[in-house]
DNA sequence: CAAACGTGGCA
DNA sequence: TTGCCAAGTTT
């Protein structure tokens, strides 16, 4: 399909339905560019209540510069992907030293800031600054990759050469118009992974994939990590309004966030059968719970909380069983009142700690 | 460059 | 229920 009737299908359809985003209404890069951050593999609609808290906690770049990390981190709790939130701030930050609280306006100049990848600075440069940069995320992959039946694994590194060079030739530098809003929004919206309307679809004339019926092939994505099972039992100490919080090891699920002291094992185990004394040593300590899972799924892990709470009556007296625990880096807290991110699992919410 | 990183919606 | 995967970046 010639680039000059692609951009203008793509451009007609997204006039007629595009959305009302809220960063769309500005070319301020602060809140472009937070959007963009919070949008990483996110959708709009899990995404745009926290870009709303956002706002409204830093409305300015220095706000959030000037904010404590611990803070960030509480109003990203929830979202997922949690190095996104530390880098906002670090990139925020850099903003302000580095760059004297502007946000540099080229390409080149933004994929040099803190968690802002080949997509990001694409998106802010074009959306911000009107650089005419096309944007390759995964709507455009699958656009690209179903109109002109390309079959390149868009996992591998070569793939996005192929599709910024494409997305080179069709974007229009005179006139860029709508067109990274447009391609994206159709892939998210109309040219969908599953069950795409390509019946009445604007490109359906000349669209490689509706032609060979092709449109679940493409596009191509190689996945090779297989499942893995981990099963977390939770002790959830518990004295009066206060229950023993931890900070997470590095290198391992929710880094730096909080939770509570833990045995892990690969297979479902009830305390007796668990790797260590602890089953045992508390069947002596009012172990009660058992009945709470928490079922946590991602492509390729899934993981299985469960929680037994466990009554501490005197904290004096624990300290012995802690020792005997190992447990380390732990604190007593009432989550309501800790100045710390605190990791919310639905356990939280049903009990009320 | 493969693997790791969260969560929620959908069929 | 299970699998797929979404406006990606970092290591």
């Amino acid at each position: 399909m010639d680039a000059k009737i692609f951009r203008e299908r793509l451009l007609g359809w997204y006039q007629e339905h595009q959305r009302d985003l809220p960063w769309r209404h500005t070319r301020d890069p602060y809140p472009i560019w937070l959007s963009e951050i919070i949008l990483q593999q996110t959708r709009v609609a899990q995404g745009l209540p926290y870009w709303e808290k956002f706002m409204q906690a830093f409305p300015t770049l220095p706000d959030l510069a000037s904010a404590e990390e611990q803070q960030v981190l509480r109003l990203w709790q929830g979202l997922g992907y949690y190095s996104r939130a530390r880098n906002l701030h670090a990139c925020a930050k850099q903003v302000m030293e580095e760059y004297n609280g502007q946000f540099p306006r080229t390409y080149d100049e933004l994929l040099k800031l803190k968690g802002v990848g080949k997509y990001t600075a694409a998106a802010i440069a074009y959306f911000a600054f009107g650089e005419a940069v096309p944007v390759v995320d995964g709507n455009v992959y699958r656009l690209f990759s179903r109109v002109f039946g390309i079959e390149t694994d868009i996992a591998s590194s070569k793939a996005f050469n192929e599709f910024f060079n494409l997305g080179l030739e069709l974007i229009d530098t005179q006139r860029a118009g709508a067109f990274n809003q447009a391609s994206m929004e159709f892939g998210a919206t109309y040219c969908k992974p599953q069950n795409p309307p390509c019946l009445t679809c604007t490109f359906a004339s000349g669209c490689h994939a509706l032609a060979t019926g092709q449109q679940a092939k493409l596009p191509v994505k190689i996945k090779k990590t297989k499942v893995k099972d981990r099963y977390f039992h939770y002790l959830v100490f518990v004295h009066a309004d206060q229950v023993l919080v931890r900070t997470r090891p590095v290198g391992d699920i929710w880094t730096g966030l909080h939770d509570f002291h833990l045995v892990e094992t690969t297979k479902p185990a009830t305390p007796d059968e668990w790797p260590t004394d602890l089953g045992k040593l508390l069947m002596g300590h009012s172990l009660k719970g058992g009945d709470v899972e928490y079922k946590h799924l991602l492509s390729h892990r899934r993981l299985h909380a469960r929680f037994y709470e466990v009554n501490v009556p005197e904290k004096d007296a624990f300290e012995g069983l802690a020792t005997q625990l190992e447990m380390q880096a732990v604190t007593w807290g009432n989550l309501e009142n800790l100045a710390k991110p605190v990791l919310i699992l639905r356990f939280l919410n049903d009990r009320e700690i």
